[in-house]
DNA sequence: GTTGGTGCAAATTTTTTGCACTCAG
DNA sequence: CTGAGTGCAAAAAATTTGCACCAAC
């Protein structure tokens, strides 16, 4: 089942209203991975609707609030949204060049661990951005004092 | 050594300019522990002193672009500001009662690792807000379908 | 029908920018 | 001195809110 589907399902469930603009939205959000909200306001009016600002922030809050999407700050890019599905990805993000690459879920698995161990803490790391340095820019050696070489 | 004495040296060495909005900025990051913008202003009015906001702003970013101050999204609380001192500590922030943990930097030493192995990035994990749900909110069991129970 | 959800418009908050001026080095 | 850095004022951007109205169930 997709990711958009489960999130319908959801909102059935929970007995929510479908309104045109959750739809839309949701889609939007099935659409790419990461988007700001600009980004989703655009896809939204080449799908020949135009939401108010105040309805996608509220729809975006109420996701998030409710556990379907994520939000997550990429810094220089913004804040981003994301369905969550069953396959989390995770973002790093290069402080130097702005790349972004995709990271595997399960690289956080011992974190999981740790969390619960040490913390008794249950962590929702369908969440996570982490900030550093991409290969490329190691190599390039910029800026020197901040990398800490 | 003091972290902002390091702060002030690693200024120092770069030949900018210690000017007294700089160091008042400094000396109020010192005082706390993950404050916003906000509060850094409220620290400083108290010393007598009013910077403003653009200037707030700009060194802010300035230090955080010069890597001496983690800059971190706590949802409900908004952007935080911290000196980044040798002893990184982080933060596990509950969902659902906005409780705030110390989580200790070593719980992340795996994930260092993974990072260097299997992607060749280099993280800079001063930085982290983890968002999940704390023991006491876990126990409650509050809002199951997020939880996931 | 009812009421949860939306549009609109306005307010608020947050952040950025241009430019003249000042003060740290 | 001289330019990096600040204050000011204004603009731009981001987000929130109240309320009348509409449409999903």
């Amino acid at each position: 089942m997709k990711a958009t589907d489960d999130v319908l399902n959801t909102l059935r469930q929970r007995g929510e209203r479908l309104t045109i603009q959750r739809r839309m939205v949701i889609e939007a959000l099935g659409s790419g991975a990461h988007q700001t909200i600009a980004q989703l306001q655009h896809v939204i009016e080449q799908r020949g609707l135009t939401l108010d600002s105040a309805t996608v922030y509220r729809i975006l809050e109420h996701l998030n609030a409710i556990g379907v999407v994520s939000h997550t700050d990429m810094g220089e890019r913004g804040i981003v949204y994301e369905l969550i599905s069953g396959k989390h990805h995770h973002h790093l993000v290069c402080l130097s060049c702005g790349a972004v690459i995709e990271m595997d879920d399960s690289v956080l698995n011992s974190l999981r661990n740790s969390l619960q161990d040490e913390y008794a803490f249950l962590p929702r790391l369908d969440h996570m951005a982490i900030f550093g340095y991409c290969h490329v820019c190691q190599q390039k050696g910029l800026d020197k004092s901040v990398l800490g070489f």
